[in-house]
DNA sequence: CCATCCGTAAACAATA
DNA sequence: GTATTGTTTACGGATG
């Protein structure tokens, strides 16, 4: 398999139940009012007057529906909860997760059809305190994706690229929770928050 | 053709 | 001094 190649015309045709289309991400990502999303989501997302626009690169929003649409409820319909988000948060978690790497573990050998945001976003997501040094980030993905273990060190790059990039993500120092040996953690509290309004999580974020 | 997204590489600074 | 981590910039491919 060329996976390696990265952006191979299979990606597509590979990702067609898993990620749905990629395409509705991007529309998704581009409809929504970016910064107000990460800052005050549902809301409204209008007043966008205030955010400088420069975090549509950086919003993940997409994500979110992705993935539960994806992976929760194998489907767009996914009307059984009264809303997709609540299942990312509540005990569905740690399933969503599990079905993404499930679906990963298909093809532990090729590259995963999944952006390193998503990976990202599962490794931290499955973790107890929704936080993870870089270097749990590292084995998580690993661990889920032997490809990374044969792939060239540049992956992991990559992830600390979308880690910086992605505004979803934040840093926070160590020492806040359970995390000891690690230098700096990283938190998706805006996207927590965005969709389910995780006061405990902003308790957790230092604000610097 | 253009805009956007993603992956990758590289350079550099800060920190442990 | 070295390794790791974090940030930033740049480029090219893929897609709508």
């Amino acid at each position: 398999m060329g996976p390696i190649i990265g952006m191979s015309p299979d990606k597509k045709a590979e990702s067609p139940g898993v990620l749905g289309d990629l395409t509705g991400l991007r529309g998704v990502c581009g409809t929504l009012p970016e910064a107000e999303c990460a800052a005050s989501p549902l809301a409204t997302s209008l007043d966008h007057s205030s955010s400088s626009g420069d975090e549509e690169l950086t919003n993940l929003n997409w994500l979110h529906e992705n993935l539960l649409q994806n992976f929760t409820l194998g489907g767009p319909e996914a009307q059984s909860s009264p809303s997709p988000l609540f299942d990312i948060e509540g005990n569905h978690s740690a399933s969503i997760i599990s079905s993404a790497a499930a679906h990963a573990g298909e093809s532990v050998k090729s590259k995963p059809p999944f952006s390193f945001s998503l990976l990202i976003y599962m490794a931290i997501e499955q973790s107890p305190s929704k936080s993870l040094p870089v270097k749990d980030i590292y084995g998580w993905i690993l661990e889920h994706f032997p490809y990374f273990s044969s792939a060239p060190t540049g992956w992991k790059n990559s992830v600390r690229h979308n880690l910086s990039l992605n505004k979803c993500f934040r840093k926070v120092e160590r020492g806040l929770g359970k995390v000891s040996s690690a230098k700096l953690v990283i938190l998706l509290s805006r996207l927590t928050n965005t969709f389910m309004s995780y006061p405990e999580v902003e308790g957790v974020v230092p604000s610097k």
